[in-house]
Order: C-alpha cells, then structure tokens, then sequence
RNA sequence: UGCCUGAUGGUGUAAUGGUAGCACGAGUGACUCUGGAUCACUUGGUCGAGGUUCGAACCCUCGUCGGGCAACCA
C-alpha cells in the first residue's frame, strides 16, 4: 500500500487496469489483487524501477489490495547488503510502504523441495556436461537443439547427484540441473533451462548454508505463487519466459498468478542498465551510485528531485507495451512543476560581475524585504542586504546588445528585483585584455523597493548580490551525461562510453548567494531567481557551502540567441 | 531464415465499432518587479494495401517497419 495520497482516485488508467478489471468481473482471484515489487539487489534502483514501483504500488493503492516487496536474491556472487538497504530507502523516499518483505532466499528450502518433485515426476535432470556444451547443444534461434547422454539418467541416480550437489560434494560447474522440457522448442528457454547450479558462494542472508543456487527463472514464478501474488507485473523482455514460468507452476500443480508484462522505460541521453550503471560506478566516471547526473533515484534525489515530481512523471508517461524513448524534458517539466509551487526564491549570481553604485553613500547598508515565493503568499518573505558595491550576473550585461537584449548595457536602465532602478554610466575595462572587469552605474533614489513612483516601464528586472555580503559557495551545473539522444542507437561493436558527455558536470568554484542560505541544512531545495532550481549538497561543510543544478528555469533569451546564432 | 511481440502529431499517451483528445515540445500573442509562472490561440497524427460494416485507430487478411529471445545473469 501507498503512503501516498496525491494519486487521485480517478487516475488515468492503462492496459493494466483493464486487465485487473475483467479479473475482478469474472471473480478470477475472488477481487483479491496484489502484486509485488521484485528487484534483485546487485545494484541501486534507477527511474526506470520508479516507473515500475509507481505501477505496482499504485495498483495496490487503486483497488485496496497489498504489494510486497521481494529481493530476488538468487545469485550470492553479485548481489549485497548495501544494495538491499539502498533500494529500501528508495521506495520510502518515493512515498511507498510495502505489506510484505520478502526474500527469494526465504524459500530456497521450498524451491529446492519442488526442484526434488520435478526430478521425481522425471521432469528434471543432472547435467554433468559443460558450459560450453550446454551452450553448444542449445542450437540457435533457427535450429534446433539436440539432447545429450544426461538427459536419461534414471530418477535414482538423478535423485543422487542432486542431494549431493547440496551436500557440497561438487566443485562449481560440475553439474546443474536442468527442467526436461523440448530441446527442440521454438523458444530457446524452454530449451530444458537449467534451474540450479553450483556456486560455494557466501550469501549476504542464507551465509553458507547453500552452496546450490536456483537460478532466477526458476526462483521467480514460485516466489510469486507462494506469496499469493494475483498480477506479476515485469518488463516486456520477461514476456518470452511466461510459458517457462507456467511449466514450472503446472509441474507441481501449485497456485498460479497471471505475468503481465508492460514497456521499460528508455530516456533520451541516458543509459538505463544497471550493468552500465555499475560500469560507471566502479570506472570512477561519476561520483558514486548518487552522483547528481545519475538516473538512480539516490542520484536524482541528491540532484534535488522531489518524490512527488518523480511519482507526476510516472504518471505523466503512462504504461503500454510499446517499446519507445521519452525526452528527457517531460521528467524536468515534472520537477519544474513541483519546485516551481514549492521551492522558496533566493538570489545567486554564477558568474560575478562587479558593479558599484557611484551615487550611494559608502557604508550605507539597506535591507530590502523579498517576497520567498510569487507562487505561493504563505511562505512570506525575506530581508536581503543591499550596499554600494554589487555582483551581478555577468550574462545580464552586454556592451553592444542585439535589438532582443532587454538588459543592461551602456546607458540603460534595469531594475535590481526589491531594490532599485539603476542605469550603466560606464564598462570599465581591463586595459591589457579588454575584458569588463567592472560596471559603474548610477541608481534612482525614487525607486526604492523596485517600483517606479513615476510610471516609467522598465523592461527587465535582474538579480544581484551585495558584494560585502555575499555567500561565496560551490556551485555545481549538470548536464547530461551522454552526448547521444537514443543510447540504443550506439552498435554493439562501439564503447558507449566514448559518448559521454565532456561538461556533463561544470563545478562553478565561487558563486555568490544572498546570505540568507547560510543556515540552510542538506536536501534543501530553492529557486536561484531567473536560473533554475537548486539543491544543497551533502559535501556542504560549515565553511564552505555546495548546491547542485536540480534543472534550469525555462529560458526564453536562451532560445532566442540559439536561433540567432 | 525460427519464436514472441508491437506500430496514433516531433515525443509520450487517450479514444475498446460512432466528433481522433491530453501532456510535453514547437509557434504566435497577452500579462508580468524572474525572458520564470500564468492565460489565450495555432501547428501537427491513426505504418501501407485490401476486406467486413450505414460507419473502422479499433474487427479480419496480406504486407512494411521496430523491439525482444541463443548466461551455470536478473
């Protein structure tokens, strides 16, 4: 069940919800519905599995039923304690609350009982060949498999080697076992899969106490059934493993839950595979599982995300078997949506330009009152100091502006947000490169609080920061990590990696914010006006504070120069 | 060349035999102390060919194109 309440009773359906319906109709499951959320955990859930917790949960929430979640812990060699607590945190964090927790490891004493029966009901076998010529024997997708000596092997000796396969009396490799089912079958998985292997592997939960493992095929539907589980819900990949799964159930003759499978989720510039992932993380490409730039949801919550944008977009991409690439902005247009309501305004200027306010008494400090949120009158407002000498941002000035630039250039007007109307008298210039390092300008007494007591329109309003009062913090802008829209369309005999994004991360070491924030504690999320959404980072200090880039603010000057130029 | 499966504006999704709608994007304008937000308008689609029907995105047939499947991974 959801925590949530934010989902509307009168959600948009899918397929899915159709499907739950006629089962309800027809009294397939007497009404019951629950399903589960079955990750394996050898690594942190990404947004792909937001998709899927959203969908299962969401079902359970939608007609009063349970969903459990389940590690599908099956292969000790990859997966980690960390991963199960990681991926705990993430459901939590996305707004969900599962009925049962549940480990496929729980069951491997039942699993390795039903593996027993196949064998007795001659459905199963040891197979004492290789891996190569298990790989070998399996044919292609066009051609048949062909049996080997094993697949005979009476129920006694097969009995035999099992129970001593458990016993430890093997080295890993030396046998599987194997469902007996067509080696000549259309679809290669029923192709007599092998269903438990070897491995003298330490288990993050059972330790020792295995050295035989069921593989994940064989584990999954049977975790299902024993959990009561109505609607299994996976990724279309898992549709081709469905007769495999119903094999198994109906060889011995146990509760049968219904597969329905939907469309994982691909992003443009992004790579969704937690192997890919994992390469990421362990080449020191990015800084951890959390890295803001990840599609983790440890990433995307470090990035600033909020749950509520996260659960908006997937609802906002619906659920279907169609196989296709979202653009990556629907997931920032979520976020936008949710800060833009939610997220206080603050004053930050990236890129410092010095100005000084040659009419303004020196040492005289004022503060003005700053609305916190136009969006939202309850959250009140904030008092920002304001002095001779400022920082403004440095591309809100242009010496020789385009007929489009509204901002401040030589002799101009703009208005400081809250504070005052000031005009450019004059660039100074470095005389050795020419570069403006400073802007000398006047401001209109008349003007104070920003308004124009004498009706004159003024085109733009800018952000600024007294420089005496500046928080000098780090600032760190994110892009995305891939320079290539669809990953998919990379061929397999190119590294991926080689389309990485070089500035995917550009740390700006010295921005300067309104000393409001300084008290500010990690997760905290706000709007730098005019530049987007912000996040304070956990590698903030008591000196030093850092804030990622959540997402731009839509940009319509940007746009527009792109089409200039 | 086998099996499974899918196809609706640029993208993602609704419409389940009866007016092709929504979101995002794009464009235009209004408003604005954020070139933000908001509001209004516009653009643009049923993969193709047949068939059934008074009527087809939807049902049938044949194509075309896409995705998945050959770990002792999940």
């Amino acid at each position: 069940m959801s925590t949530d309440s934010t989902i509307p009773p009168t959600a948009p359906t899918n397929f899915i919800h159709e499907i739950i319906d006629g089962h309800n109709a027809s009294g397939r499951f007497g009404g019951k519905v629950h399903t589960r959320f079955p990750p394996e955990p050898n690594g942190y859930l990404h947004i792909g599995h937001a998709k899927s917790i959203c969908l299962n949960f969401g079902i359970a929430k939608k007609y009063g039923g349970k969903c459990n979640l389940r590690f599908d812990d099956t292969n000790p060699t990859k997966e980690d304690i960390e991963y199960v607590n990681s991926i705990q945190e993430d459901v939590r964090w996305l707004g969900f609350e599962w009925d049962g927790l549940y480990y496929a490891s729980d069951y491997f004493e039942q699993l390795y009982q039903w593996a027993e029966l196949l064998i007795e009901k001659g459905k199963a076998y040891v197979d004492s060949s290789t891996l190569d010529e298990i790989r070998e024997q399996r044919g292609t997708v066009t051609q048949a498999g062909v049996e080997n000596q094993y697949r005979s092997r009476s129920v006694e000796e097969n009995l035999d080697l099992f129970r001593r396969m458990r016993a430890g009396e093997f080295p890993d490799g030396a046998h599987v076992l194997r469902a007996k089912i067509d080696m000549g079958h259309a679809n290669m998985l029923l192709r007599d899969p092998v269903i438990y292997r070897i491995r003298h592997a330490h288990h993050h939960r059972t330790g020792d106490a295995w050295c035989l493992y069921p593989m994940y095929d064989f584990a999954h539907g049977y975790s299902d059934s024993i959990e009561g589980i109505t609607h299994s819900i996976c990724t279309l990949e898992f549709e081709i493993h469905r007769p495999l799964y119903d094999w198994l159930i109906d060889a011995v003759e146990i509760y049968h839950p219904q597969q329905i499978e939907f469309a994982r989720l691909n992003l443009t510039y992004t790579v969704m595979s937690k192997r890919k992932l994992l390469e990421l993380v362990e080449a020191k490409i990015v800084d951890g599982w959390d890295d803001p730039r990840m599609p983790t949801i440890a990433g995307i919550r470090r990035r600033g995300y909020t749950p509520a944008a996260m659960r908006d977009f997937c609802e906002t991409i619906g659920v279907t078997r169609f196989n296709g690439l979202t653009d990556l902005v629907v997931l920032e247009n979520a976020v936008r949506n949710d800060l833009n309501k939610s997220a206080p305004r603050v004053m930050g200027v990236l890129k410092p330009l010095k100005i000084v306010l040659t009419n303004y008494p020196e040492g005289q400090v004022e503060e003005f009152d700053c609305v916190n949120n136009p969006e939202d009158p309850s959250a009140g407002s904030r008092k920002v100091p304001f002095s001779r000498e400022l920082y403004i941002e440095r591309d809100d000035f242009m010496e020789d502006p385009p007929k489009q630039f509204f901002r401040l250039a030589p002799g101009r007007e703009v208005r400081l947000r809250w504070a005052y109307v000031i005009k450019c008298e004059e660039a100074v210039k470095d005389p050795a490169t020419g570069e403006i390092v400073e802007l000398r300008c006047t401001y209109d007494p008349e003007t104070k609080g920003g308004n124009t007591p004498d009706g004159r329109k003024i085109k733009s309003t800018i952000h600024w920061v007294s420089a005496p009062h500046a928080l000098s913090t780090e600032v760190r802008l994110y892009s995305p990590l891939f320079s290539v829209e669809d990953l998919a369309s990379i061929p397999e005999s190119e590294d991926w990696k080689t389309y990485l994004s070089p500035t995917s991360l550009v740390v700006i070491p010295d921005a300067k914010l309104e000393p409001s924030v300084k008290t500010q504690s990690v997760g905290y999320r706000c709007q730098f006006e005019r530049l987007g959404y912000f996040c304070l980072d956990r590698d903030s200090t008591g000196e030093k504070l850092v804030f990622n880039r959540t997402v731009t603010l839509k940009d319509e000057w940007a746009k527009i120069q792109k089409k200039g130029g």
